[in-house]
DNA sequence: CAGTTATCGGGAACGATTCTCAACTGTCAA
DNA sequence: TTGACAGTTGAGAATCGTTCCCGATAACTG
């Protein structure tokens, strides 16, 4: 392979949510009015779990880390507001493997994953080169992509491969 | 976009089953017992199923299908029988939408998938380049590649795009 | 503050899949 | 050929993730 790599897209930004709580109250509080829904407790934590999350929980995890700003969440409400939320373009799912779905905010930038199979890890990278690939590819059998799924399983490179791999 | 195109890669090959009965009969049992399982009736026609599937079956569509060759194939053995062999690498596994998980021989060329969204039509394709793409982006990051998903969701380009979108 | 109505919690229901276990049947050695 | 043993099976119960139902609650509006 060359050495000579595209710019390497840098990794996705963290959460744009503000550090001030009462800051990010509000920008909350504005996304979900201005989505036409009612302002409730629970959404605001619902959506401040995923705002703030920096992995991607399952509707599980979201209810545990959401109850902990609100213990009145429950677990029917969860899975509305998720779903709500992803219909309404805030947030978005994923289902890497056969387990439960998993859900990220909606990135300002797109971006795919690769998933390290050994510690379940999940890398974000963004590839233009891909999706120019992906739109010519559609394009041949007239189609216009809509929306595409890329996950990457990989294992890393080991440093030393030189090491006894047994005893 | 440019209009010269690398070569398109041929759509992938039809189930390479023979048509002989006997034949094809022959090759499964091969198949089964050269990964160390037992050539049970209900194994036979599970396998036969799938590689003359010209679709990508669930596991209810290939109950069905199943039973029309051998009745006494039950639900658990289909699901079985598709966890095993998806294991031994004769199948793989799709979870293209929210249903059911979906099936198809292990193609001889591996291939991705591109989805009409409209009709659920499902589009084999090969893009050489993506995978050399897919291949660099992971070694960017430290990884060899074990394994990927790429599922394009798209629309079908209009030929006359100026005719009324609607009375 | 009251009325309207979206939203809520709890629990039942659901679809897909896996598990349990006793009965069956390939396979392999005699 | 025949046994015997281990792998495989069918039926149904169990599990998992998710959705639905419904009476109670609480956001918005005037």
């Amino acid at each position: 392979m060359t050495d000579r790599d595209p710019p390497l897209t840098p990794p996705p930004a963290a959460p744009p949510l503000p550090d001030h709580p009462a800051a990010a109250r509000a920008q909350i509080d504005e996304m979900l009015r201005g989505a036409g829904l009612r302002v409730t407790r629970q959404r605001q934590a619902i959506a401040e779990v995923l705002l703030r999350a920096a992995d991607h929980p399952d509707a599980e995890a979201v209810l545990d880390r959401a109850r902990r700003i609100d213990p009145s969440v429950s677990q029917a409400t969860t899975y509305r507001t998720l779903a709500t939320l992803t219909d309404k373009g805030f947030l978005r799912q994923h289902r890497f493997d056969a387990g439960p779905a998993r859900f990220e905010a909606e990135p300002a930038a797109h971006h795919d994953h690769l998933i390290d199979v050994d510690s379940g890890e999940v890398i974000e990278f963004v590839s233009a080169e891909i999706e120019a690939l992906q739109a010519r590819v559609a394009a041949r059998y007239g189609y216009r992509i809509v929306d595409h799924h890329l996950v990457l399983f990989g294992r890393r490179i080991e440093p030393a491969p030189d090491a006894a791999p047994d005893a």
